[in-house]
DNA sequence: TTCCGTAATTAACGCATGTAATTGGCGAAG
DNA sequence: CTTCGCCAATTACATGCGTTAATTACGGAA
């Protein structure tokens, strides 16, 4: 759309921070989510974000045509992944938070078929292949990350359906549903969370123009079923919120029915 | 949507026609499109297809719900995946074409998140397990079967990108594209093919109502980009109809820049 | 603080698309 | 042969949503 930068200063700046250990749980948290993991599990998980980056806001990780190197783990900061037709309107195809990796297997294609860009500042890291396969000889960090893969793709299915068969106000809803129960899940929100999220950002993912997308908006605040203030979002009903856009957390495979362990 | 049976008959039918070869070619045209295979990698691909089974159209061979246990190979027919609104409007979310598995992966989680249902009637083979990992141990076949997944993620984002971004006619027009480009790597199409889709199925595919979906197959008829009668689809003009829709066949990874070898 | 640029909000208007209802064709079932 | 039901095709009408454009709010830089 606008104002995309490219992505210069690949140089590790070093950071650790106490944010470096906390966030290391958003993925340890996620992946756990599926599957159990021992404590060298999650040392070899915290051995590859050794060297973190930051990057700006709007700046471009990998682009359509390029050929995959890295895998790239989101440790702070929002991200998205889309295309853009040749007229130039930009659908996001998901969004990369925290504990979520951009590419776990795309370097098996030679060309990138889509973009991955930051929204906000992000902290990210650059995974060489190598220490991919390193954590995939781990058969419950290999299936831990399968299913994260595997969610990924049924989330992708869902913004499908979502796009595809809602009134623009569900589909708003439905998102927000979703973005809420996902940063949950790497513990950054509760009842509310914080969202970097431009109203573009938004009409971007549920297919509108802005100002239909700021349309709905004011349906659902003046419905009661969100606060929107600044980058804070709150739901203020979460059931009614999920009830209106029809929304089922099935397909994001959270808690008991998550992996078979039977697949070990 | 209406009238969808549940799957009986798993008894293999002991069909192997002539038939049977030359749609076991589909699969293996399909895979050789991305990696070079052996011919102990093709003899191990036939003797997944020992007992197929034929299934009458509209029935579902795998429910949203459902623990799923087998992986499903179309060796003939048309096949999709889908999900339902709690309203009940349904949401085609891929085509399972001759040589796709429905499922190669999904027996990791412990529900499906989708259905999966025949359009046509249908060849299918029920796959377990062990005979999978079976497949997998052959690094090149594995690699092609990798290709094959990611090629399907990469087109369900492309459909989300049409659906999101495109107009009805277009977004028609892109499908038709797809379809054609599909049949002919694994040789069923030139330059028209079968297609035994109703005008259901597509509307339920691009996400308009019926009527609107006929209306802008009226308009590709007299833009004299397409000719569709009976279950036949021609395209008169490939060029322009790809240019109309803003199709880009790349995200298909058809040829050269398919597998990336280095991965083996 | 003041200024500036970007993002949010709102209004007016037109078009794309949805809904409801009707007709004719054609194949499957009785 | 007749009937039933599905599917394609078409009309009339209602509305969700896009486009354009103008206005306001807001956060950062000087």
């Amino acid at each position: 759309m606008s104002g995309i930068k490219t992505d210069f200063n690949r140089s590790g700046t070093g950071l650790r921070s106490a944010r470096g250990t906390a966030i290391d749980n958003a993925l340890v948290k996620k992946l756990e989510g599926y599957v159990a993991l021992d404590a060298e599990d999650k040392r070899l998980l915290n051995s590859i974000i050794q060297e973190p980056r930051t990057v700006p806001a709007r700046v471009d990780l990998a682009a359509e045509g390029d050929k995959p190197v890295f895998v790239h783990l989101i440790l702070d900061g929002f991200a998205c992944r889309y295309k853009s037709t040749a007229e130039g309107s930009r659908q996001i195809m998901a969004y990369l938070l925290p504990g979520d990796f951009c590419d776990m297997h795309v370097f098996v294609l030679k060309q990138m078929d889509h973009s991955i860009a930051t929204i906000s500042p992000c902290t990210v890291v650059d995974i060489p292949r190598e220490q991919i396969l390193k954590l995939l000889e781990r058969p419950r960090l290999s299936l831990a990350l399968w299913c994260a893969a595997l969610v990924d793709a049924a989330v992708l299915r869902e913004w499908l359906l979502n796009v595809g068969q809602r009134h623009a106000a569900q589909r708003l809803a439905h998102v927000l549903c979703e973005l809420l129960l996902r940063l949950r899940i790497v513990g950054l929100a509760d009842k509310s969370c914080e969202l970097p999220l431009s109203q573009t950002d938004l009409a971007d993912t549920i297919g509108t123009s802005t100002v239909h997308l700021n349309r709905v908006l004011q349906e659902l605040r003046r419905a009661k079923l969100i606060t929107w203030k600044g980058d804070t979002l709150a739901i203020l009903d979460i059931d009614k919120l999920m009830k209106f856009s029809g929304f089922n957390p099935n397909y994001l495979h959270i808690g008991m029915d998550g992996a078979d362990e039977a697949a070990l």
